[in-house]
DNA sequence: GAATTAACTGAATCACGGTTCAGTAGTGGT
DNA sequence: ACCACTACTGAACCGTGATTCAGTTAATTC
């Protein structure tokens, strides 16, 4: 049994434990699933994170705060800001290979009577917003975008709430909504919201 | 104990399920506080349902089929469509009394693991999407809506998915996305996807 | 108004799975 | 080499909550 320090087994645990999750869903989330899954003790996953509901509350923290983190990196590109919003977009939808979406509806629904989830939640979306409202602003000043009536605040917040809905059809009705078809609404979502006096 | 024939009772039961999801919430949901929500055993509920797995599954079918019965009503009054088209999507969001979304935000949640509930979900929405595309092509027919370049049926699934957006923001985010706030841009999306050339 | 059926209950069962605990064994420091 | 600390395990415990079942009583039928 490869001993490991506790900083990188904890990070294994959370990794499995988001890989469950992603599999067989949080509502037959067993912590001895978890540690099967790492060939690890049941009672290991429980030393690290002293109950269920605070691993659970962790996993997703970590989860989401990855994503953030990539996003991040594409913001810092130095490309024109339309670039990098289609591209932070298109990895939050999910066509983004290790964000799947199935885990966020989970968490949601989690989050409803959860406090704490609802916290975890609530902070990364508002960072959502922040990336997203900062490349706009961007965009504005460069001039790559109309100045709209609309804070760029108020306009991401529309932009993520279409990727949420695209992204819950995309899950339950593909046939409806496929991941090109959601691509291309999602395109044409920010265009209309963002370059609308082009006449 | 007042006796009740089978299908009253059932709905009794159906009704309570609801309730108690939409208060506590489906991970939480006890077959005992079902039966004591009404004043019953457990066995009762049992009796009835078999299991409680059918149980949930009966509810939210209940439950969608009654929002899609006032549904359907709004849609057969006399008026524009344009009127009964505001009113159906006022009704399919959250400010609609009786419609909560938890219970749907937990359904779906529900429905990524569990076949049965998967397709209940899929055959209300095919309903919505029908209710509101035919609203859409009468709006056409009437002059009331410029004929767009897509079907019906896609500006109806554009919608719902802007509306579920729009609800789940609502519901984590009231601070960014208020009722008002949500009916508006509600409101302004519609009428971007069916009155395009104004000019 | 007896007989049959259908609604209903309470107590027991039973599996499941999170948590505890006492102990084992790597690991890093001196 | 020894010590202290930390990662780790296996077996037991224990609460929970769905389901079962044998029986009770209200409705319905004839």
């Amino acid at each position: 049994m490869s001993r490991k320090r506790a900083s990188v087994r904890r990070e294994e645990i959370l990794a499995a434990t988001i890989e469950e999750i992603e599999a067989t869903g949080l509502r037959t989330l067993r912590v001895a699933d978890v540690a099967k899954r790492l060939g690890l003790s049941p009672s290991l996953v429980i030393y690290h994170f002293v109950t269920k509901e605070a691993l659970v509350a962790a996993a997703f923290a970590h989860a989401g705060e990855n994503d953030l983190y990539r996003a991040r990196r594409i913001a810092a590109t130095g490309r024109p800001a339309r670039e990098k919003l289609d591209e932070v977009i298109a990895w939050y939808m999910p066509t983004g290979s290790t964000r799947s979406w199935k885990i966020w509806i989970d968490g949601w629904s989690a989050g409803l009577f959860d406090t704490e989830l609802k916290a975890t939640f609530a902070a990364l979306d508002k960072e959502w917003k922040a990336i997203l409202a900062s490349l706009i602003e961007a965009g504005r000043d460069a001039g790559e975008f109309a100045p709209g009536a609309d804070s760029a605040q108020t306009i991401a917040t529309r932009i993520l709430a279409y990727l949420d809905g695209l992204a819950i059809q995309a899950m339950f009705h593909p046939g409806d909504v496929s991941r090109q078809v959601m691509g291309e609404w999602a395109g044409a979502f920010v265009a209309r919201e963002l370059e609308p006096a082009e006449s």
